[in-house]
DNA sequence: CACGATTATTGTCACACTGTCAATAACCTT
DNA sequence: AAGGTTATTGACAGTGTGACAATAATCGTG
């Protein structure tokens, strides 16, 4: 045990610390998992892609500075999306200017619109997450990590919850649903098997006045479901995640 | 990497922040799992238990100062004992000092000493974890919340992972790994079941020479077995989790 | 050494859950 | 009305699980 006196709690004695809160935005679009990522317009990284986010306030929750940064980034706002604290990242040389720790969220959102990057503003895109797992993309500062990290989580945590409805509008059809799981986790699901686990789980409900919403649709017309609570467990996964499979059927 | 100066990031635009590691340590000692508490010498909180914990340093990684840590108060090294980072508690009046945010790890360490509280020295002491969510005791700060999440997020992952088996030595009978999930989950398993579980399990391999160590045992000897890679997923869970359930069986 | 007590290990068995695949139902377009 | 497409429901075999019985291996004792 070190004799040394405890330290004082000034902040004088301690090299600055900034706290900054970074997140990994996902939707589904195109039947594709997206993230949010902002290019940067600044040195370091200058060009580069990175996950939004911005310095937590000083008299500011984590959790509220994440949802406000979900809010700046897309205008959504926390009662429509699930957010999460992922974890944090403090490598000593993870921002070259000083030490930076991040607190790392991930929120999953309905539909998000593509930014439709304007002019000179900085711009913003839905990428696919493939692009930076193939590494056809390579992220600022230690984003990548955190993005892979997130997206372990997200395909985790739709293992044995019901977040992935979470994609969803408040009403929707188990096939919508079904084409979340099969976008996030890259593979194909069998629509039988999917359809006896949802309707079995106390996670959803049916809704009443069932119609699935207008458009070009074709078959037959399915019942509209939506999250029974907040966002519980399944009790039994809906599916079971497998490695990605080839999205060839029949 | 481009020449051209980084904008200073001025600390002096940013409030002081402090940015701490706290630990749950957990441990089994008498059947029960026990987490390290340490006693405030200090105000605030003075006299009260408390997570052990304390600033991270200038240089140093998140993971090392939990590791340094955790080596500092219970002399348990890395490679001994299964250290994760939970998440981060960022309250802007979790400590009325100043704003402080800490990282939160949680660790499983292999039958702990008690700490044998020595004279003057800060009080130290392997409790219970039922004595905390009982609320027979308040922990400083934040801590309680952050102690229920850890033990959430213990409980939850040796359901699907083998980290139960982190709290035992290098080898291990199946029956000491079973008491291990019983005391955390507080609850009874069938010795039956669980031995099938762990023996088709592909996270544990027999030793060799198997030979259940010294002392005054009765019945059977059991065989000896170790975790095979690093902590992998027993593929199937070795036993459900359920609400705690008495003790008392036939 | 036989016996009783105790823990480890192996088996049994009914039942629930899963994946595969087939059959029907309900719409849309032509 | 026919053909195409998606939703829903069923049928079935195979596997995993929980409850419990049976057998094995030691220890202490009489």
């Amino acid at each position: 045990m070190p004799g040394s006196p405890l330290p004082a709690y000034n902040p004088r004695d301690y090299p600055p610390v900034a706290v900054t809160v970074d997140m990994a935005v996902f939707t589904i679009h195109d039947d594709t998992l997206r993230v949010l990522l902002v290019e940067r317009g600044e040195e370091p990284f200058k060009g580069a892609w990175a996950l939004p986010g911005g310095f937590v306030r000083p008299d500011e929750d984590l959790n509220a500075a994440a949802a406000r940064e979900l809010r700046e980034e897309t205008g959504v706002t926390e009662e429509d999306a699930y957010l999460e604290q992922l974890r944090s990242y403090g490598s000593p040389q993870r921002d070259p200017r000083m030490r930076v720790i991040t607190v790392a969220y991930w929120a999953a959102c309905p539909n998000l619109a593509p930014p439709t990057g304007g002019g000179d503003a900085a711009r913003a895109d839905l990428v696919p997450v493939s692009k930076v797992e193939d590494r056809s993309i390579d992220l600022a500062f230690d984003h990548t990590e955190i993005l892979g990290d997130a997206l372990e989580r997200l395909r985790s945590k739709m293992e044995y919850t019901a977040v992935g409805a979470r994609f969803c509008r408040p009403r929707f059809t188990i096939s919508e649903l079904r084409r979340v799981y099969e976008a996030a986790w890259n593979t194909t699901l069998d629509p039988g098997n999917f359809q006896r686990n949802v309707r079995r789980s106390s996670s959803f409900k049916k809704a009443r006045s069932g119609h699935p919403p207008r458009g070009h649709r074709v078959g037959r017309p399915a019942s509209l479901w939506s999250i029974r609570g907040r966002l519980s467990s399944p009790g039994r996964p809906l599916a079971t995640r497998r490695g990605p499979r080839a999205k060839n059927r029949g």
